[in-house]
DNA sequence: AATTTTCTCATCCATTCGATGGAGAATGGA
DNA sequence: TCCATTCTCCATCGAATGGATGAGAAAATT
């Protein structure tokens, strides 16, 4: 065997963290060097160590997962990254992929499975799961939204009507309503309601436990 | 020093079940006694090892958390319970503390923290964090949905119109908007949208990736 | 310079929603 | 047994609200 690979793990959980380190050290030809526990120690880290593979969650303190993809590989293409989620709705394991992440694993997999993306990614290839990659199939034909609309639409998640929306973005309730016409029809959807949930379901926003949006 | 606590952890994630494990091999006192992957196996590891403390995640396949804890201390009344999970919005850590579980944790907490709630517990205490205190403070105001609202409130959140709901239900649309008006009130919230959001961030309904609804 | 995309607005129509009052059945306590 | 509370159900009303359409500036992309 030649060099073990060299692996950092960045993830807030502990308990995760921990159950990472524990089902690879176990492994033969893999060698867990670092661990980071948000964003900016995670970049941190990786310019220090250099690892082979970086195991990733999305959901970071102080930095998402997606930044520090993108923010890494901007510089060091060969950078290989595994994103390690529980949601398998979420819009940023898009992203992750698009800036770069080769692999997608959720956490509820085996070891073995675990075990085997490494080396697969390791060697080169991508390992994308068939839910996923059918769901990044259909978003494909999906058209973006716009800010402007991305912004209504989070006024909508929280729960405003037209006029408070109008009033927050400071436009009309007409153009408001522009916007919520053209956002139905990109979601597929036909109400205000159906728009919200789609909205939290795809993760387009998220909401908080205090009750607050993120992004 | 006694005997060991004995603990069984109840953990569908292979990668948190392994990280627990972990942590609490190195803890003096303290022994993991067996592990299970879901509700049913819960149940039985329980009847055949009687752990003293066993630290069960809520959302388990084939048999929620919350029922797990009900089956067994129904039976047995001294049975001690640590829920795990990672959201702290969800409905189900108040069935589950009613259901006679003593302590709450989240999955991003500390080894020591876990380590001392075990003791705590296992010395009979209970042992809250202050956040949870605090909403559980705040719910108890609040009054519980009848079976119907709930019923329609899942409705809502699939993004039925109130014709759809009655048809769906079989029952007039007036009836919908009276089952609606009530459970806007003790949601505490003004529109159907608000109760939508309401309902998915507090863990009345849970959204499945597939955009299908459970409980 | 030309074309596409995005943001903005006004107006029209009516559907849909939420509020209110009230009746019959069921549950449960006194 | 009777009263009280709660739950489910329905009709009606009023209008606010929301969604559809057409269309003009501004910005960005070619």
């Amino acid at each position: 065997m030649n060099h073990p690979i060299r692996i950092l793990i960045v993830e807030d959980h502990h308990v995760v963290r921990q159950g990472l380190a524990a089902l690879l050290s176990v492994v033969d030809g893999m060698q867990v060097v670092g661990e980071a526990a948000d964003g900016e120690a995670a970049v941190a880290q990786w310019n220090s160590l250099r690892p082979d593979i970086t195991l990733i969650d999305l959901r970071l303190p102080r930095r998402s997962g997606v930044e520090v993809i993108q923010m890494i590989r901007r510089r060091e293409a060969y950078a290989r990254f595994i994103v390690l989620t529980t949601f398998d709705g979420d819009e940023d394991i898009y992203r992750a992929l698009q800036a770069g992440a080769r692999a997608y694993l959720l956490k509820g997999m085996t070891a073995d499975v675990l075990v085997s993306t490494i080396r697969q990614v390791h060697a080169g290839k991508s390992c994308i799961p068939p839910v996923i990659a059918q769901k990044l199939a259909e978003r494909m034909g999906a058209e973006e939204l716009t800010h402007r609309e991305q912004d209504v639409l989070e006024q909508i998640v929280r729960g405003k009507s037209n006029k408070e929306i109008g009033v927050e973005l400071d436009i009309s309730e007409a153009t408001v309503k522009t916007h919520i016409n053209s956002l139905l029809g990109k979601l597929g959807v036909s109400d205000r309601t159906q728009a919200a949930t789609a909205a939290i379901q795809r993760g387009l926003v998220q909401l908080d436990s205090t009750g607050d949006l993120r992004r």
